[in-house]
DNA sequence: GGCCCAAAATTGTGATCACATTTGCCGCCG
DNA sequence: CGGCGGCAAATGTGATCACAATTTTGGGCC
């Protein structure tokens, strides 16, 4: 077994052969793992929609595996609430609410600013200059209207800078709170498109150029609190 | 199988586990789930040491399950971080450093104010007189050297009192907090003791009392710094 | 006596089978 | 024509087997 079908080469580190060798352990990504971050992905960026049901034969046809790593990997992501079991024992995406998704905003204000500022000190120019080079990708994701490309990019922009903190305990927790709303920005923008997008990250640069600590915060705290309240009027109107 | 030490019952999701002392959870409850809790309440309170490594052959013939409940308990905890899988593959409790420590104090202090101030209006005042036994009780393990005890009541404390807030994604995030850093709290305790511990309970019952919001936020963020302030100078005088 | 390598034991991982529960569908009866 | 009951398919859960990798052990060599 150990198929995973074609792109999984992407995530892969290296030399996996698609084939059933099965010494593809030697680069060390158990098969549990790898479906893991599959499914991570699906529901960060990609297609699984909040309220969807997944069974776990079904994913365990979908990529060639047995229903055993499949198992593992949906039992993980339901303690990372990225996933919800419900009594009947069911598995689905969790159906955002209005009190979740503004107790994940005091969350994210809570720790992201903290984590930015500890970053910054241990930031350097050649770090600056490719946080910057993100925040041009996302700009040009943006204006393509790639919603995936930019939520992509977006993560990517935030947690290089979180990453260089060093604090691997908060940013940990961090990843898990992004895991949750994932699934409600892709909703979001799948529904009123990137183009009307206006983040903070310009001020955040800036900030992260002068060694302004408290400036970086503001922009931090400022660029979750536009984006989330544009995501919450997205989804939200008069759900949850 | 399904042993678990006492109850022997049917094949499947037994109907009566009698036992449940912690909390009074109704029945349904599968076999991985019954080891998850075992386990949790082993490494919050009990016996299980930062360092020392777990293997899920001994916990299922200790437990008297099959390995795979084990397997699915175990990803479950590792998930939470209450765990920490090596490259080895070895499971162990994760051994505490500063860093980390000083992480998960910052964390604790930027939520748990928060949800005890959101909990305050909701408390009635037989919440309150429930909270005000606990905290007896804390005091009635603490001066009794009875360690479990006491961290099983200051744990019911702060949760009876969070869980009020009905903020379930924040709770959520709490609780996987504590699960990370209570075996230092019990090495903390049972290497000195609970006789010297002082902690900011009676401000906080007090201000619960006269609905003083800010006030219940100060307490619990000094009672936080107290008790961590203590775990730390008592484990971390030099390791990390 | 200490070190190193091979064999045995231990352990994690994945696949497959068995079974209870749930879901869904179809026909039956009112 | 519609609600209800029962039967089949689907699904989650647990046990057992197989296998590779790691650890441990024991014995022989220097």
């Amino acid at each position: 077994m150990k198929r995973l079908a074609g792109v999984s080469a992407s995530t892969k580190t290296s030399q996996a052969s698609e084939e059933t060798r099965d010494s593809d352990r030697i680069v060390g990504l158990t098969t549990h793992e790898e479906v893991y971050r599959r499914l991570r992905e699906q529901i960060l960026y990609g297609g699984i929609k909040p309220g969807s049901a997944v069974t776990l034969r079904g994913l365990a046809d979908e990529l060639g595996v047995s229903s055993m790593p499949v198992r593992e990997a949906v039992r993980r992501l339901i303690a990372e609430r990225a996933l919800l079991l419900q009594d009947n024992r069911r598995v689905m995406v969790p159906p955002m609410t209005r009190d979740t998704f503004e107790q994940i905003l005091f969350a994210r204000r809570a720790l992201e600013p903290e984590l930015a500022a500890r970053a910054l000190p241990k930031l350097t120019k050649k770090d600056i200059a490719a946080i910057e080079a993100t925040d041009m990708a996302i700009d040009r994701a943006m204006r393509a209207g790639d919603t995936e490309g930019y939520m992509r990019a977006n993560h990517q922009f935030h947690f290089s800078i979180y990453r260089k903190s060093e604090a691997w305990t908060l940013v940990a927790l961090v990843e898990s709170i992004w895991l949750q709303f994932g699934p409600f920005m892709r909703m979001a923008y799948g529904r009123i498109g990137t183009s009307t997008i206006e983040d903070h990250h310009e001020f955040a640069l800036a900030a992260m150029q002068n060694g302004d600590v408290q400036g970086l915060r503001s922009a931090i705290d400022a660029d979750i609190g536009q984006g989330m309240g544009f995501i919450g009027e997205a989804v939200l109107t008069r759900a949850g």
